[in-house]
RNA sequence: GCGGGUGUAGCCAAGUGGUUAAGGCAGUGGAUUGUGAUUCCACCAUUCGCGGGUUCAAUUCCCGUCAUCCGCCCCA
C-alpha cells in the first residue's frame, strides 16, 4: 500500500471531534486567568539529562518509555515525556527567582508505550505549576483548579485521592521499614515488586497483584513515618481541602511514578475509563529546583492527560452543532459573483456565512442549506442578479422576502437579533 | 515489553475454498435549468489492511507484518 499512515501512537485530531478539544482549552485558560496563572511555553525538545536528572533514571518514564535520539551534533535528545521538569528548567533558566510564580502550559507530550484507548504516544497535557512557597494552601489551591475545571467541564463522578509521601528523613526511614518488612515475603511478591524491592520499593503500594497486595494490607503505613513537619502539612491540606467543600479519600498506598515528588500526592480518577482511568495526577515536589542546579525552592503542581478527558466528554454526548446565519445559494455568472461578495460583506458585520461553491440546482443547494443548520437562506439567481436584490428565506418558518442586496447590509442589526446573536 | 480479539467502500456492515463481493447511511448526477420532507432512477470496492505461502482456484486456510481494541505493566 502506497498511502502513508501515520506512526503508531500519533493520532490525528479531526474537526470533527477538534469542538471537545477547543472546550477543554477554552475553560482552562479561563479559569486559569482568574486565578492568575500565566502561560508558558517550554520546547518540545530538550537534553535528555533533565529528564534523568528531574524524573529519576530509574522512573519507568525515563528508564523504557522515553522518545531519545542523538542529534547531528551528536548531543543526546529526548522529546518531553511530561512538563514540569521543562518549566523548571524554564524557570531556572531566566532566574524568575523568588517569590511566587503561578505557570500554566499546555502541549503535547511523548512515551514510548503500546498504545491504547485513552493511552497515546503523543498525547497532550494541560497542567499548573505553583512555584515558591511551601504553604499549604498552595497545594489545595492547585487542587481546587483542578476540581474546578473538571467542573466547568460538567465531568461528574470523579474521585480524588489524596497521600502524602513527605519528605527526605521520613521516607528515608519509611523506605528501610518497608523494605524489611517485605523482605521475608519477597517470593511470594509479583515479577515486577520483587525487581523494585531494591530499587523502588514505594512503587510496591500501589501493585495490582492480589498477593502482593494482600501483603501490602499489613505493611507499615507511610503515613505513620511522617515526621512532624510533614504530618502538620497533611493535616492543614485535608483540614484546607474540607474549608472549600473539596471531597478526597485518603490513599496510602498512593505513590507517583515519579522521583520529584515530596509531601502530597493526588491523583483524580474516572471510573468510566476503565484502565486508563487517571485523568489528573501532581503533588508537591520541593527537591525538583535544587536538584536541577536552582535555589532550593518549593513547588506544587498536576497535570491532567487531554484525550481523557475528551473521552469523557464524549461519554457525557453533549456536542453542540455548530450554528451558521446564513447559507448562500446562488447560480450563474453574475448571480454567484454577487453571492460572493455579499458573503464578504455580511462576515465583515459580524456574521457566519456559507457560500455554496457547487453550482448545482437550487433544490440541491437548499438541501444542503437544511443540513448546515443555517437560520437563513440568502438565494441569488439570474432575477435577483439583475435587480440587485437578494430573495432572504428563513428556513425555521419558510418565509421569504425580497430585498435589495444594499439595503440587506442596512440592517444587520435587526438581522443580528433574529438570529439571537 | 508480554497475553488475547479484530481488520470487507468515507461510515455501519453481510458473506463464501469456485470465478458477477449483499444491504444500509453518506456522497454525486437525474426525475424537478429557481426552493428544504418523502419518493423514484442511475453512479459509487477489477477487490476484502499489507506481504508471502498452501491450492487447479484464497476475501475465506496458514505464516509474517502493520494498524486498532481489551487485559498486564505503567502512567495523563
Amino acid at each position: 500500500m502506497g498511502a502513508i499512515q501515520a506512526l503508531r501512537g500519533t493520532q490525528d485530531i479531526l474537526p470533527t471531534e477538534i469542538g471537545y478539544w477547543q472546550q477543554i482549552e477554552a475553560t482552562a485558560r479561563d479559569i486559569f486567568a482568574k486565578a492568575v496563572y500565566q502561560e508558558i511555553r517550554p520546547p518540545i525538545i530538550e537534553q535528555t539529562e533533565l529528564f534523568e536528572r528531574g524524573i529519576g533514571e530509574a522512573t519507568d518514564v525515563v528508564g523504557k518509555e522515553m522518545y531519545t535520539f542523538r542529534d547531528r551534533g551528536d548531543r543526546s535528545i529526548s522529546l518531553r515525556p511530561e512538563m514540569t521538569a521543562g518549566v523548571v528548567r524554564a524557570f531556572i533558566q531566566h532566574s524568575l527567582g523568588a517569590g511566587v510564580h503561578r505557570l500554566w502550559y499546555t502541549g503535547p507530550v511523548f512515551r514510548y508505550e503500546r498504545p491504547g484507548a485513552g493511552r497515546q504516544r503523543q498525547f497532550y497535557q494541560v497542567g499548573v505549576e505553583n512555584i515558591g512557597t511551601q504553604d499549604p494552601r498552595a497545594d489545595v489551591e492547585v487542587i481546587a483548579l483542578a476540581t474546578q475545571l473538571l467542573q466547568d467541564l460538567g465531568l461528574k463522578s470523579l474521585k480524588l485521592d489524596l497521600n502524602s509521601v513527605g519528605q527526605g528523613e521520613d521516607r528515608q526511614r519509611y523506605r528501610e521499614a518497608l523494605v524489611s518488612f517485605l523482605s521475608p515475603y519477597k517470593s511470594e511478591l509479583d515479577k515486577d515488586s520483587q525487581d523494585r524491592l531494591d530499587r523502588n520499593p514505594l512503587r510496591i503500594l500501589d501493585s495490582k497483584d492480589k498477593r502482593t497486595q494482600e501483603i501490602v494490607g499489613d505493611a507499615p503505613s507511610l503515613l505513620e513515618y511522617l515526621g512532624d513537619e510533614s504530618r502538620q502539612h497533611f493535616d492543614r491540606v485535608q483540614q484546607l481541602l474540607g474549608d472549600l467543600s473539596i471531597n478526597y479519600h485518603l490513599n496510602p498506598c498512593l505513590v507517583r511514578g515519579l522521583d520529584y515528588y515530596t509531601h502530597t500526592a493526588f491523583e483524580i480518577k474516572a471510573e468510566s475509563l476503565g484502565n486508563e482511568a487517571t485523568v489528573c495526577g501532581g503533588g508537591r515536589y520541593d527537591g525538583l529546583v535544587a536538584e536541577l542546579g536552582g535555589k532550593e525552592t518549593p513547588a506544587v503542581g498536576w497535570a491532567i492527560g487531554m484525550e481523557r478527558l475528551v473521552l469523557l466528554l464524549q461519554q457525557l454526548g453533549e456536542e453542540k452543532p455548530p450554528k451558521l446565519d446564513f447559507y448562500l445559494v446562488s447560480r450563474g455568472d453574475r448571480a454567484t459573483a454577487q453571492a460572493l461578495v455579499l458573503a464578504q460583506k455580511l462576515r465583515y458585520f459580524g456574521f457566519s456565512v456559507e457560500l455554496d461553491l457547487s453550482g448545482a440546482a437550487f433544490g440541491k443547494q437548499f438541501k444542503r442549506a437544511d443540513r448546515s443548520n443555517a437560520m437563513a437562506c440568502l438565494v441569488i439567481g439570474d432575477a435577483e442578479a439583475e435587480n440587485q436584490t437578494v430573495n432572504l428565506k428563513w428556513m425555521a418558518t419558510q418565509k421569504q422576502e425580497a430585498i435589495a442586496q444594499s439595503q440587506l447590509l442596512t440592517m444587520t442589526d435587526t438581522l443580528k437579533k433574529q438570529m439571537k446573536h
